[in-house]
DNA sequence: ATTATCGTTTACGTTAACGTAAAATATGAA
DNA sequence: TTCATATTTTACGTTAACGTAAACGATAAT
């Protein structure tokens, strides 16, 4: 019934190739405040795979343009251990926020295809222009 | 029948507010090739409503973490006047790439969506157990 | 014609997000 | 235990994407 897989924890590096970045990177976000590993005896980093899927969408939210300082807020929202009601409602307020903002990034992200697409258009018409017939010609170097 | 609006022009600061950067910005995508307006007699920067499109496009790319390197080469496409046919397929061949890319971010975006809703669930949870049955203490300062 | 405002180039400054290197431990394998 | 790696801290370096300031020319309004 006490059942956690509490088992399972890694090393920097396996973290550093598993999400696909350097170590370097990972203990700048620990600088930042963004995660905090446990330690060994020896004083070296051990991430839990809670640690892990905190990285992971600590990268998602920089693959979408977010700054560290903006992710850092919006996990902001998860370890507040310590933090009093107020704190947390304005967590809630931010969470919120950033929610409506997702909304828009996914308006904008169907305009950006269009835009991709529309280029793309345009390309065939004219490749198709200067290709009046075929292409046919071996003509390699 | 020969009708095209050719009429409307901005200038850069016109730009800059309607878009909501500095000028500092658009005269430093300049910099990089990623536009360029046509000038007046006295050398002032003159811009068209399709200039304009065209920076949108670049700061929509910019919101999605694309660098201003990503964006040159997505919009390579566009104008590729004096390019011959290889160098347009090459251009089809970047788009249909991020395309592809679009679709990744699609999924990345529900993932991000969804975590910022999990963490917002816990907060509640936590909040509501904080407070057990209300908040009616008027205490505003 | 004369300001006031806007725009231009040039160039140095700034910040975020790491990269890189050094010098000293820790850990795992033989 | 000893050797080969992996990790740690500290600290200076780098790059993209602008910010900021100076010194000067262009335009618009009066």
């Amino acid at each position: 019934m006490t059942n956690k897989k509490n088992t399972i924890r890694y090393s920097i590096s396996d973290i550093a190739s598993d999400l696909d970045v350097t170590t370097r990177t990972i203990r700048f976000y620990e600088e930042k405040g963004l995660i905090m590993p446990e330690r060994t005896a020896g004083n070296q980093r051990v991430y839990t795979p809670r640690n892990k899927a905190r990285l992971k969408l600590i990268l998602r939210g920089k693959r979408f343009g977010f700054s560290l300082d903006d992710i850092s807020e919006m996990i902001g929202m998860a370890d507040s251990d310590t933090n009093e009601i107020q704190q947390i409602e304005k967590s809630l307020a931010f969470g919120n926020a950033k929610l409506k903002e997702i909304q828009e990034r996914r308006k904008e992200l169907s305009l950006l295809e269009q835009d991709i697409l529309a280029t793309r258009e345009k390309l065939i018409q004219r490749i198709t222009q200067l290709k009046p017939s075929n292409n046919l010609n071996r003509k390699e170097e």
